[in-house]
DNA sequence: CCATCGATGGAAATCGTTCTACCTGTTGCG
DNA sequence: CGCAACAGGTAGAACGATTTCCATCGATGG
């Protein structure tokens, strides 16, 4: 342990502006009844010093951590091959950055009851003055905890079942699944398959009913597998059972970018073209799509935009006064790249 | 803001025991002291109670916040392309978690002013007892800024210098690099390029100069393009140079898997087959890697043990007790896929 | 000329712990 | 029997801010 010398406090900063604590504080915080003057000699005198409040005290004081959690609950192979999360969260700290809000991140591995645990533990030390939350499951347990522990959360993604679980999530979330159906159906697929995630994901199940439903509209019923985990594994020999199969799809469409390059991985390997025999279409245009060749064809959505969303909207729940404007989302969109083309002639 | 009601305190907890605060903080830090029935009599009233030391209180108390902070200078495609730290942070967690530390982490752009006025802020304000640091760069300014707001900290990676800065990294943190070296030599390339990363990274200079000497031992100088970011951008178009070149290479080996895959990408949209007229080895071994057609030969390093011993080790420098062994990481290693082959004949 | 008022600024309580004294029996020992 | 040592426990002072009264003072108005 090091020396605490040096560290200066407000009534250092009172003692060199020749006022007192009560002064000091009315000063820095704005809080008025002070003159000019005084307020002058106050500031002069901290920033002379370099005071910066005690975080801990001003939290003890005022229940006010100014700090916000995020607990992601994710095993580490899949936490590596997905960088949504750190885009989400950079897009977050520009907001909470500039009103001295930190972010206390726990990444756990994939144990719902180490996640809850994390949650509970967090309130009850008064870590953190509310949550941010991603990835909502049906039945979610966590917007119950929350509120039993009295924090407040901003969901980012869908609550389930119209819960009212205040949440933030791209304008029009569905129009990139949508034209992702009117994409392979104008090039002519008619054979398509859906590689769905997780069932117990909100997002999974309502992207690929929408998808579903556009399809049908016309007269095609794709073939839908399901995942169990967002995994590339599966991604892979999933893909192999499809192309396996008498008809086999000619065009397949991924939960996510990851999952959809494993899948165009394993086609290739299996001598299959892409775009020329097989169309494939991913979800979240992380930039690895971009340069792979075929470059994959995508749906985009502004994860910085939306991390700096859910900031906005948890620091207006927790009282703060200028969080700044709701920044507004943009909707999802699909990109066209190379990975998707005229469907092969029957 | 919601009521704190309910939130129970120490004193709650001692009233329902029937004993003085002092007992209660003495049995639950178990500093003795106290008769074993006493103590079972606190302990199941803090149970019952659900008590949990209030996070502010400790750290106004004992200037111990249990919380490290990590702060990572990296614009938002960079971070978006590489889910390195997310690996690193959660390898972490693994460690700080049981032993009831938080991790506050600050994800900014690329900008060093801000990076430093981050560090700054966190220390003054005394949100956190240390600092994890990686990416070390050369007359890397965060050493001896760390050191004279006195805060402890750990370098994942090597230190600029001998620079008495304690850090953690790989054993042998060089023998992927010369494994690779030997295995493109033995595979009979002789024209091979090394793609490196910006140099005011030390182990970007580290590693190349090794991966050189390793390779002039045997007569073969290597081309070297250096990029000016880790970028995938770079990487596609210093790759169409060097293939562009008279007497291209035969062999191309990137700074890391971003790069590789997207030089890979740039190779194979070029026409040029790999790994048949062209080898890619890349470094990191992330998972898209191994789904990639051709699977990508790379260099694995333990990405989650080097961020559990740089957790461990400021643990101890933090004079925390019992952090655990300190666990060792593992040596880089090469992984030998598909994007490697005989060299194609002159 | 005195009561009132607005503007400034200060004193002190408070938040929930930890920790250093100190107190009080009981036991040990010469 | 008298005193030291000790075990078990308590009281209360920090830690560093914020915030709620108060006190002061010059000005103002009746």
């Amino acid at each position: 342990m090091r020396e605490n010398v040096g560290r200066p406090t407000i009534d250092d900063v009172a003692a060199l502006a020749g006022v007192s604590r009560s002064a000091v504080s009315k000063v820095m915080n704005e809080r008025g009844g002070i003159s000019a003057k005084t307020a002058a000699a106050v500031r002069e005198a901290a920033a002379k010093l370099k005071w910066v409040p005690s975080a801990a005290a001003v939290a003890l004081r005022g229940a006010r951590t100014r700090s916000v959690g995020m607990v992601i609950a994710r095993s580490t192979d899949l936490l590596a091959a997905d960088p949504y999360f750190a885009v989400m969260i950079s897009g977050a700290e520009q907001v909470l950055a500039p009103l001295g809000y930190g972010l206390q991140l726990h990444l756990l591995g994939d144990d719902p009851e180490a996640e809850m645990a994390t949650y509970r533990k967090l309130a009850r030390e008064r870590r953190v003055d509310g949550f941010l939350l991603t990835e909502s499951r049906i039945g979610d347990p966590r917007f119950a905890l929350l509120r039993d522990l009295g924090q407040q959360a901003v969901l980012i993604g869908i609550p389930w079942q119209d819960d009212p679980q205040p949440h933030v999530q791209s304008a029009a979330p569905l129009r990139g699944v949508l034209d992702t159906a009117r994409h392979l159906l104008d090039l002519g697929h008619r054979r398509i398959a859906y590689v769905s995630g997780p069932d117990d994901r909100v997002h999974t199940v309502q992207r690929r009913e929408a998808f579903v439903t556009a399809l049908r509209e016309s007269g095609v019923t794709p073939t839908i597998a399901g995942a169990r985990r967002f995994d590339s594994l599966e991604a892979r020999t999933i893909t192999e059972d499809l192309l396996r199969m008498p008809d086999r799809p000619t065009a397949i469409v991924f939960a996510n970018d990851m999952m959809a390059l494993a899948g165009m991985g394993a086609a290739q390997r299996a001598g299959i073209d892409v775009p020329g025999s097989l169309s494939v279409v991913g979800y979240d245009d992380l930039p690895i799509g971009e340069w792979h060749y075929p470059a994959l064809t995508t749906v985009a959505q502004d994860l910085a935009a939306i991390g700096a969303a859910a900031a906005v909207a948890l620091l207006r729940l927790l009282g703060e006064e200028r969080p700044g404007q709701q920044p507004d989302i943009p909707p999802t969109r699909l990109v066209i790249r190379e990975s998707t083309g005229t469907a092969p002639p029957a």
